[in-house]
DNA sequence: TTTATCATGTAAGGAGTTACATGATTCG
DNA sequence: CGAATCATGTAACTCCTTACATGATAAA
């Protein structure tokens, strides 16, 4: 349910509209909790409804101002100091990482190529952004720095990452006899496989 | 659609009943791709459905004994090398940093600081697989390392970040008066508040 | 006047979670 | 015999995505 905490959290900076949060949505929070145009206006709806929002209807064009309530504010620092946050990481990237033994070692190697180019295009985009930032002695609080620096140093560390694991990989850098049907193919009748590592 | 391919990526490596593959889910996959009971039970007859997998019933007791087909195996590997990888993160604790402003500083720091103590025990306990399947000279293949190798990365980055976070907010370590209803509000009528940083 | 932007909503479907429900077999 | 484990499924609900649908106002 973090959607409404972050439609709380941008409503105790001050009072917007759904349009209004969506452009924050889209420019600022994208890379930490995506939300669609429809996910927004339901959950103001319900958050209207349940009076943690107040909405003051009658803008120009059908334009619907909410603010927060007492209600919400409340709701808004319990879960910031008294509820623990969720870990339930998912990553498509590493999960192919897994599986990575059913290619070849030259299209595994491409696979950690890409993935180390996407994250340095990364890391150039936020140290850019950084820079914005800093130059223009920032409409960005503390804690939105914050956040940039730890985009700063993840994409870092993948790019880094990536490129050792590439370089982790077989011996032959050339073409390769391919093997027949997978990695290892551990086919054993006792049940599958034992324990793999499991990371984050 | 990635729960498919985990199935299928986990198939390519041995037959194996849904019960079994729920068993890798909780101890192998848990922390990358997490699936449920439910789930992994739906999919499993989808994908038989798809003829994607064969199935072969009337183990001990009811048990359904699943093999990857031609075609599942076609997918999966078009999966791995073709399909541009989806890097949608959602991350509650990041999101949670950006709402910060809202508390007194000294739980701000006391939330970095739990951040901090949290990545910690993930690192010792992934140091410590490493341990063992360095020791056990491995079953777990070259990129469940990489995997290994990745969770002990981005905890130890997390710990650090987290800890100059920590050091990054106010100056005051003791109790400081309360300010008012927010970090800077703004509530600017001309819409609603600048860029902020997007990290990964 | 046409186009861009502002502004709000609904509907259908996919994906994930939690809870319920059931039964067979093995081990002590 | 009773408990643990093996083994499979269904139902209800929440959350997210994509697409459809509509209309007002401001600027060129």
């Amino acid at each position: 349910m973090s959607l409404r905490h972050a439609l709380l959290g941008l409503l105790a900076q001050g009072p917007a509209s759904g349009y209004d949060l969506l452009k924050v949505f889209e420019i600022s929070l994208a890379n930490v909790w995506p939300a669609t145009q429809s996910q927004v206006y339901a959950e103001l709806a319900r958050l209207a409804d349940a009076d943690l929002v107040k909405v003051a209807a009658g803008g120009p064009r059908g334009r619907k101002e909410y603010s927060i309530a007492e209600r919400g504010l409340a709701e808004l620092r319990h879960w910031l100091t008294e509820v623990e946050p969720a870990r339930t990481g998912r990553s498509e990237m590493l999960l192919r990482v897994f599986f990575l033994g059913q290619t070849h070692p030259d299209q595994a190697r491409g696979y950690l190529r890409r993935e180390a180019e996407v994250a340095e295009r990364q890391r150039e985009r936020l140290a850019a952004l950084k820079q914005v930032v800093e130059r223009e002695e920032s409409d960005l609080s503390v804690y939105g720095r914050l956040a940039l620096e730890w985009g700063l140093r993840f994409s870092a560390m993948q790019r880094e990452w990536a490129e050792w694991a590439g370089g982790q990989i077989g011996g032959g850098v050339g073409p390769e006899p391919a093997d027949p049907s997978g990695p290892v193919a551990l086919s054993d009748p006792a049940g599958p496989q034992g324990d793999r590592g499991h990371p984050s």
